[in-house]
DNA sequence: GATCGTTGTCAGGAAACCTTCAGGGACGGC
DNA sequence: GCCGTCCCTGAAGGTTTCCTGACAACGATC
């Protein structure tokens, strides 16, 4: 999966990065990381990665400086930049087409949602599906929509995430606790109820016919599958 | 795409390089950097670009200097010269024709427009498609024009690059951020606001009818799409 | 220097969204 | 069949996001 994409992560705070690490890893991308900008310049250049995860706040140096330095030696490394909400506003300029960025305190979702997308755009050869199907439920990565039984569906932001999670995870057993830490943000607080709330609200928009796709597991968790054909 | 055509950036600040030879490859072409006019002479000697993208100053020689050394050799390489705004007024009757220049800061719609202008005079092979339609929206890259239904519209320089922008990227999500980086000057450090009011501007002109073209994602960005047919 | 079109900022109001809460239903164990 | 737990869903509050009109600054043009 992903042709083994070699990725590299790049966070000073030791929770975030295995946060990451270890979410990156079990999604099939091969991970490295660097706890600062030192650090990454010189994993960087002996591993050549196809992609840096890079938080913009790190103690030694300046994310976009070390943004400049991995391209420096000539090669063009897309860069995900993880910054905190204040200073989105616009320091951004540094972003080249190509890179994209994620305000923290971001979901594992949308992390993975902008990696494939930019790996998408920068290594056509990877050639992502940008399209997920189940039975009669589809889901374009790239615009955003949704059909199920070839009638358009629209979704809110946050039901859009879930019913993705749900898709990529297609046919695997999900429980609240999974799901609160994926499309949720990390530092979220709140109850698990709020996973029942939002289930609810997507079956309603996408599951009213069969056959039902998405289906309960009492005291376990839930499950996207079709049913045996 | 674009018959793959071969571009020089040279320009000495590796912020300027980057942002430009990210953003080219990423429109399809084949794009090599030099840092300063002895560099770019060199380069351009050994691989022969359809294109030079030329700051006009560079720290060891003149921009204009450097393009008549491209043309020494007899090969007539077109340039799109890189200048500050000050600099335009004089100097730019070393403006051979076939070129064109864009002053700094640039947005990046403005440099990838003049760049197919450019290749579309000189290189009649490369055929690119100077029209952009989505469904009963037409847009005249050439002519600079714009028709909704038919009907002739007059659109403000921005409200023209950003539905050019939205145009070339049919039925992709953008985000604020990214609109921002690419409609507007790579310096501008303005609110986001500005993308919304100009979405505004541009839907009271050419998206008063049905079907509605441009699309509002919460949370995500906008998208010019044709419903599904 | 006056005028017009264009541009960016601001702010109010409207809409969409997220989360919580609570009542009732469904399920499993006994 | 009964009970307790788990789950579903409707309602509602508070928040965020978006849209749009008003306005001032700016520049081009005459």
């Amino acid at each position: 999966m992903h042709g083994e994409a070699k990725l590299l992560v790049v966070d000073d705070e030791p929770n975030i990065r295995e946060l990451l690490s270890a979410t990156l890893r079990y999604a099939g991308f091969d991970v490295l990381t660097a706890a600062d900008g030192r650090e990454a310049v010189q994993v960087a250049e002996r591993v050549r990665p196809d992609l840096v995860v890079l938080d913009v706040m790190l103690p030694d140096m300046d994310g976009f400086a070390v943004a400049n330095r991995l391209r420096s030696s000539g090669r063009r490394t897309p860069v995900l930049f993880l910054t905190a909400r204040d200073e989105t506003e616009h320091k951004l300029t540094g972003l080249g087409l190509g890179d994209d960025y994620v305000t923290k305190p971001f979901s594992l979702e949308e992390v993975l949602a902008r990696i494939r997308a930019v790996l998408r755009r920068t290594r056509a050869d990877l050639d992502l599906p940008s399209r997920l199907q189940v039975a009669d439920l589809e889901l374009d990565e790239e615009g955003h929509q949704v059909w199920r039984a070839g009638k358009r569906v629209k979704l809110s932001p946050t039901e859009y995430k879930l019913l993705h999670y749900f898709m990529v995870n297609t046919g695997r057993v999900l429980s609240k606790a999974q799901i609160l830490d994926h499309v949720w943000n990390y530092d979220f607080g709140g109850d698990r109820n709020v996973v029942e709330s939002y289930v609810s609200y997507l079956r309603r928009k996408i599951d009213t016919v069969d056959p039902r796709l998405i289906h309960t597991l009492r005291g376990v968790g839930y499950v996207l599958r079709a049913p045996r054909q």
